[in-house]
DNA sequence: AGTCGCAGACTAGTTAACAAGTTGGGCAGT
DNA sequence: ACTGCCCAACTTGTTAACTAGTCTGCGACT
């Protein structure tokens, strides 16, 4: 593995990437001292990593009692799916105007390549061709704040989708969803693009409940946040 | 001055207080070991704290270096700008169609009361009255992301306001501004509410350049991030 | 049998000392 | 006078030991 610059630093992607493929599922307890173990660091540089993780909303400290995986409730996935759903109908509708016609020809290629391998249930290729979509429409809409943004809510709504094990007919389906995107983009249809993208995220992280790999007491909150 | 649960979360109160304050200016030095001896703790729970104002966008931590107050380029006022003002007017629109008549009724007693303080140069009763209204617009959304996104927006909004020393005479216009928001609220008029919001937003971080206390060079990066 | 209390083994929070790297000023050589 | 090197001071990164709080399970008492 890339030699990383500092402990902290490969703690974290370490921690997180646990996380993201289910290695650590939601409610476990992460303990300091045996990640540091684990890692063959000390306790800063995971403590470092864990305050991280914790900002983007990851995992969740109980002072003196432990730190877990932190389990989205219904209502969680719902804010941050209508929170993507403003920002990505706004990014589409930018890229509505004002994507060049040399990438809308160069996402077109790749839509009939990748989206034939994914017709015949290519998962990986289906994923591939739904990042080329956003990512461009993020390079478009020519906001860093609000491409990061987004890019931290699309790797929990990937997250959920596995922790929720959604089936995978949903493959087809969110094919069908992009090209549809994809359709309104080159129409250069602003309303079309906006609508559809607003129903494709919607879909994405519907019907999902996560279910936690033990049950657990709510946190203490001994302190409001500031 | 209350007493606070961890000395960490106390030095992350207080170092963002200064900054907000201009007590620390864009591009000063923060020196983990001098924070420690002002505020009677270690050097950990300051670069806990560090560690959260970093993960907001507050700091910038260059290894071995320093620990710098970040500067907004004007790009990224830009950017923080468009992404208040597409949440915003979100928010208020929603407010115009679920924000109940006794909510209402309440806020346009505080418009006639403070409005009137406002009118004759108090600038704290135009800023009470703008919290009421943007809080308001929150409640009304029922999304706790989107309201944690947008308090931390307005923060960053109003210390640019403070670096850039903008005149008072914003005060007046300001009011004049949130008046018309208001005025939509009672129609319940979603399109102009929205409309006067975004215009609302995009007067408030208009014409500024942040001042750095000090120059300094560009951050040495020595690895890229995630 | 059921319940209360205590003790021991955890947990994260904090500290101080040490390691590794950067920076800037002063001195020597040209 | 100017240039280049070097060293000393200061920076954050990391570690291990210590502190204080929490939880769990065993045991005695009711």
């Amino acid at each position: 593995m890339r030699e990383d610059v500092t402990s902290a630093v490969g703690a974290y992607r370490r921690i997180k990437h646990g996380i993201l493929d289910l290695t650590y599922r939601p409610g476990r307890k992460l303990s300091e001292t045996t990640l540091a173990e684990q890692l063959g660091v000390g306790r800063s540089p995971i403590r470092t990593a864990l305050a991280r993780l914790e900002g983007e909303g990851w995992i969740e400290v109980s002072p003196q009692s432990g730190t877990f995986v932190r389990a989205l409730s219904e209502r969680e996935i719902g804010e941050l799916s209508e929170l993507r759903g403003i920002l990505e109908t706004h990014c589409i509708g930018l890229a509505v105007e004002r994507l060049p016609d040399a990438e809308l020809a160069r996402l077109t290629a790749a839509f009939d390549e990748l989206g034939a391998r994914a017709r015949r249930g290519d998962a990986e290729a289906f994923i591939e061709l739904d990042n080329r979509l956003h990512e461009l429409s993020y390079d478009t809409a020519d906001n860093a704040l609000i491409a990061q943004t987004l890019r931290g809510l699309r790797d929990k709504v990937q997250w959920i989708r596995r922790a929720c094990a959604v089936s995978g007919s949903r493959v087809l389906d969110g094919l069908t969803e992009i090209e549809g995107i994809h359709a309104a983009l080159v129409q250069r249809d602003a309303a079309a693009a906006r609508a559809r993208m607003k129903q494709h995220i919607e879909n994405a992280a519907r019907f999902c409940r996560m279910v936690e790999a033990r049950p657990r007491r709510v946190r203490p909150d001994r302190a409001p946040p500031a």
